[in-house]
Order: C-alpha cells, then sequence, then structure tokens
RNA sequence: GGCCCGUUGGUCAAGAGGUUAAGACACGGCCCUUUCACGGCUGUAACGCGGGUUCGAUUCCCGCACGGGUCACCA
C-alpha cells in the first residue's frame, strides 16, 4: 500500500488538491426538479458541421424543457486539431442559430459559469489529482510501453484472433513497483498512466440510453490510457471528470460513441461517480450517389456538411433549425401546423421521441421549411434578413435594395400578407432571381413572349392598352379594364369560352394579359400583374412598353 | 474479423400482436384562376429476407442479408 502511495507522489509531485478539494468547489448543482444538465463539447476546429450544429439543438432544447443548464466545452486535449479562433468561431455560429450558451466558454479567453474552467487545455491539474488518488488506490499505473512494444502486442493479438489492446497478460506494467517506475523515470523515459481496469473478460453491463433505449455490451477490460506522456488526459477520462465535476446530467453525443460507453461507465464507476444518462444521437446521413446508398453526411465530400453552406445560400438560420427539429422530433411538424406563429422554443422538445437510425438529409425538405418560414415573415422582415444577407454575399443586390429601400420594400410587399402568402423564396439567393424585373441593373431584358399570338397582334394590345392604362385604377377595377379590351379586340372573356369555342376567338383574355405581363417582366408567370405595375409606376411601365413594341416590331 | 447500433413508400416518419398501415416533403391528376404561386380535393407508392411463437405477426423470438459505427497516447 505504501508502494502506491510513493507511486502516487513519484509521479505528480506537484498535485496537492485531492479530490475531496474539487468535490467541495464544484458542489451539486441546486436546479428545480427534473431539471437536466447538458453540453456541448466541440473541439476548436473552427467548423461547424451540420452533425455538430443538430447535438447542440439537442442539448440546448434538453436542458431547455425542464429549466436547466446547456454548456459549451471546449475539447482541447489534442493540440493537433486546434485552429485559431476556434472557439470563438464555433459560439458566434451557434449563436446565429439561435443556441445561446448558458454557461461555458464565449470565446477563447471568456466564459461563464462556476464549473469551469471550460476548456480542458486549463484543467490539467483536476485531471492529475484525480489520476493521482487512482495511483493511490492502485487502481491506475504507470506504463512505460513503446510504441514499437504496442504495436508488436496488436499484430500478435491479430494474429491469434484476440481481442486488441492492452489488458490482463499483455499489460506488463500492471503491479510495477515503485522502485523500477523511479529508476526508469530518472532514467528520462516517457511513460502514460494507464486505468487498472476491473473488468472482467465475460462480464456484461448495460445501460438505458435515453434515445436508443437499453444497451448491453461486455464489460470493459482494457487498461485504457488515463493521461498521455506529456500529462494531458485521453477523451474517456476528461470525459468522466468533466461530466462529473460539471455536473453534467445528460450527455448527449453521436452515436459513434456508444462502443466506447462501456469504458466510460468504468471510468465512473472507480472513480466512485454517479453515471450521467446517455443519449447517443445517430448521425446525419446523405445519399451517396456513387454507391447508391447512405452514408454519413461527410465533411470532405459534402459541401452542406459544414452549416456554412447554409448561411451562404441564405437559409434563414431559424429555418434551419426548424429544420433540425423536424428531425429531431418528428411530431414537430404536427405541432408546427397547429400552432403556425408560435416561437420553435415553445415546442416540448423530447429525447426519448428522437429517431434512433440517422436521418437522410433532405434538401428539398429543408427547402420547404424555409419557404414556409419566410413566406410568413412581413415585407419589413424579408428586406432587413435579405440585406443582410445581400451584404456579405451579393454586393450588387445590396446596393440595389438598400439604394431605395421604401422601393424595395413594397416589391417584397406585393402579395404578402395575404392569407395565402406566396412561397417564391427559400432562401435569400433566390432574392436577386425573384426582384431582377424591378431593377433594370438586374433585368436581362429578354421578353419570353407565348407564341400563340403574332407579333401584329402583340402590337395591337400592348398600343391599346397604353392609351387605357392607368396606374389610378383600383385593384377592382384593373382587370376588367383589360379584359373589356380583350373583347374589344376579339378575344374571349374567359380561357374557358375560348377553349370551348376556339374558332370564335383570336384567343382569350389570358393571352392579353400574358402579353402585358411579359412587356413588363420578361415572364411569362408572375406574381399579381397589376401589384407590379403599381410597383414599378407609370414611367416605367410606359417606357417597357415602348421598348417591347420596338423589339416586336423588328 | 470481434463488439455494438439500425432497417415501415423516393425522403422524413407515426404506429400497434388483429388498422382500409397516419401525416409531412417530393411526384401525378383535378378544381380554383388572366400567368405563376397559394389553397382545396385526389392519386401512385412502404413494413429487408428466412424460420419460429401464435387462431393471427409488419409488431415478439432466432437466424441471415444489407447499411452504419467502433476497435489510438483523436475526439
Amino acid at each position: 500500500m505504501d508502494d502506491t502511495l510513493n507511486m502516487a507522489e513519484l509521479l505528480f509531485p506537484n498535485i496537492t488538491k485531492t479530490p475531496e478539494d474539487y468535490e467541495k468547489q464544484y458542489p451539486e448543482r441546486d436546479l428545480p426538479e427534473g431539471a437536466k444538465v447538458t453540453r456541448f463539447a466541440p473541439s476548436p476546429t473552427g467548423f461547424l458541421h451540420m452533425g455538430s450544429l443538430f447535438a447542440a439543438l439537442v442539448a440546448k432544447r434538453t436542458a431547455m424543457a425542464g429549466g436547466g443548464v446547456f454548456m459549451l466545452r471546449i475539447e482541447d486535449t489534442d493540440k493537433k486539431r486546434e485552429v485559431e479562433n476556434g472557439v470563438t468561431g464555433m459560439v458566434e455560429g451557434l449563436r446565429n442559430f439561435g443556441i445561446d450558451i448558458d454557461e461555458g466558454m464565449l470565446s477563447e479567453t471568456e466564459s461563464k459559469g462556476s464549473y469551469g474552467p471550460y476548456i480542458q487545455s486549463e484543467r490539467t491539474p483536476i485531471y492529475q489529482a484525480y489520476v493521482k488518488d487512482l495511483v493511490k488506490k492502485g487502481l491506475a499505473y504507470p506504463c512505460f510501453m513503446t510504441e514499437e512494444e504496442i504495436s508488436d502486442i496488436r499484430a500478435g493479438q491479430e494474429r491469434d484472433k484476440k481481442l486488441p489492446g492492452i489488458y490482463g497478460e499483455y499489460a506488463k506494467y500492471r503491479g510495477i513497483s515503485y522502485d523500477e517506475a523511479k529508476k526508469r523515470i530518472e532514467n528520462g523515459e516517457e511513460y502514460v498512466v494507464r486505468l487498472l481496469s476491473p473488468g472482467k473478460e465475460d462480464n456484461r453491463i448495460a445501460f438505458d440510453d435515453s434515445i436508443k433505449g437499453r444497451i448491453e455490451m461486455p464489460e470493459n477490460i482494457l487498461d485504457v490510457v488515463l493521461l498521455k506522456k506529456d500529462g494531458t488526459p485521453t477523451y474517456h477520462f476528461a470525459h468522466a471528470v468533466d461530466d462529473h465535476l460539471m455536473r453534467t446530467t445528460d450527455v448527449t453525443r453521436g452515436d459513434e460513441w456508444i462502443s466506447s460507453a462501456p469504458i466510460h461507465l468504468q471510468l465512473f464507476d472507480v472513480l466512485g461517480f454517479e453515471a450521467p444518462r446517455y443519449g447517443h444521437i445517430a448521425p446525419m446521413q446523405k445519399e451517396d450517389s456513387e454507391t447508391g446508398g447512405k452514408r454519413k453526411l461527410s465533411k470532405r465530400k459534402d459541401p452542406e456538411a459544414a452549416v456554412d453552406y447554409f448561411r451562404e445560400c441564405g437559409y434563414p438560420a431559424e429555418a434551419v433549425i426548424e429544420y433540425l427539429l423536424t428531425i429531431a422530433n418528428s411530431n414537430y411538424e404536427e405541432w408546427r401546423i397547429e400552432n403556425p406563429d408560435a416561437d420553435n422554443t415553445e415546442f416540448e422538445f423530447s429525447l426519448s421521441k428522437m429517431s434512433k437510425a440517422g436521418a437522410l438529409f433532405d434538401l428539398a425538405k429543408l427547402n420547404d421549411v424555409s419557404k414556409n418560414y419566410i413566406c410568413r415573415l412581413s415585407a419589413e422582415e424579408v428586406y432587413d434578413l435579405s440585406a443582410e444577407w445581400a451584404k456579405e454575399y451579393n454586393t450588387r443586390l445590396y446596393e440595389l435594395l438598400t439604394d431605395d429601400e421604401e422601393y424595395a420594400k413594397s416589391i417584397f410587399s406585393i402579395e404578402r400578407g395575404n392569407e395565402k402568402p406566396r412561397k417564391d423564396i427559400g432562401k435569400w439567393e433566390d432574392v436577386e432571381n425573384y426582384v431582377s424585373y424591378f431593377y433594370n441593373e438586374l433585368w436581362d431584358k429578354k421578353l419570353d413572349f407565348a407564341d400563340n399570338l403574332s407579333n401584329e397582334d402583340m402590337i395591337e394590345i400592348l398600343e391599346q392598352y397604353k392609351e387605357i392604362y392607368s396606374e389610378n385604377d383600383p385593384a377592382e377595377e384593373w382587370f376588367p379594364k383589360v379584359r373589356e379590351m380583350a373583347v374589344a379586340l376579339g378575344y374571349a372573356k374567359a380561357p374557358k369560352l375560348f377553349k370551348k369555342n376556339p374558332e370564335a376567338y383570336r384567343g382569350h383574355v389570358g393571352d392579353v394579359a400574358g402579353v402585358i405581363r411579359a412587356a413588363v417582366t420578361g415572364r411569362r408567370n408572375t406574381p399579381d400583374l397589376y401589384e407590379i405595375l403599381q410597383t414599378l409606376g407609370t414611367d416605367e411601365v410606359m417606357r417597357r412598353f415602348d421598348s417591347a413594341i420596338v423589339s416586336l416590331s423588328k
């Protein structure tokens, strides 16, 4: 026993705080009954993956449901993966999507909350105190194996079809004496600290996953590394210590972690901690055109894996969240239909309603969700949001929009606020095309006339219409006037009439309106023509009629 | 390969031992209509395979297949 005490001092001479000290420093939280403490724990790579956003959203909503706490903890124990300003980028990325951090890192240097530090590189003394304690109790030991030794062992195990790894007879430094360790350390040999796993080969463990249900697995028997040779903890160990000390109640994370859950559960047990509830989230999938199957969304192959992609396209953050919620809890859509105007935070999110299988990312569905979101916005909001987007991604559009704010808003007002709103805009990227004919700078002026009338007929229509068009006509009188003119020129006053008796007419009123539409907008299909004419103003409308007549005369 | 997880229409998915197996997106048709959109109606389309258990299984059990994950001093 003395031996392990000495060993602990040998390994960690400078660590004086004990687990008891930390237990006191980070007491149990005083939260309402049923409140959950969750966290999102990314590496500071600066890259916000769609899957990460999803995981963060799940954690956030889980905490929100019962008045709990959502933390952001930075897992930077692997120095190689770090990126400059990765933390700030992450925090901003989340905030863009309305995911605010209750506690944890806010930037590279700032944080809030009293359970910190929330960045693992600053927690080394804490991890070491717990490892020291484990060494004292004979539950962890220094291991001096070299990488070559380990890979030799692994090769042998693979050849013999045995479980690969350091355990049982392969753990040759299990029970190393104080004297030998001392000698080696004085020799300058490097070492890691490993757990002395109490696991038994044939034991099985089980836990209740809040998403996947009961999961049963073999107990961990591996002497996993706790502290790397640089004294820094592995993910496994940091997870156990951090989530215990931060009093996390619910660990939600990708389901690639399921296979290491036995290690984690064992660690919590050995450390004397109560294990959190786990919720393992299935990964987002992507249709793979090469294989025709599904595969995990990949950062390298799929642009849409990066959350920034959606920002660039101009999907409103709210819409992306809305879409993610439909994937997370399938009853969300139902709820949305019943509560079209409610804020999505009012939805009662539940981990148990999450799908066990990974969902295919469906762009068509996102588009639909996004259109539904945008169509409920006011012209004012559409203007603000699209200008904000254009400022960053389409400066020409930005200038046009902001140059005459009132004009831009009047364009966005067309048929907006109706009980049956149009859904032309799915993302801000669509705005340029949508508004193009309102701006001569954007408009290509190609006139797409229907081909059922001759140029002479069309010129006739335009010239006549020029005579009777008046900006002051109210909406109710506008179209009857067009109809009257059409009838006078020999067109049917309704398409149905024409269809019944095509010989009797030159065409129908729709054809006539179509000529006016194409002359003014270049297009065969547009929103309400009356509102377009009103928005454009008489001068511009007349100019467009004239130039259309000119091009039809050629 | 070992160990895990998963598999209901093209996609997301609800579902329960006996249902006409919901709904949403996409797609088709019809209606509304000056175009388009919106909206309404409607249609096509699904329980991976093989064994059990059972009066009855898509649902429970066992195999298999397929997909995914994991087996680091990365997270």
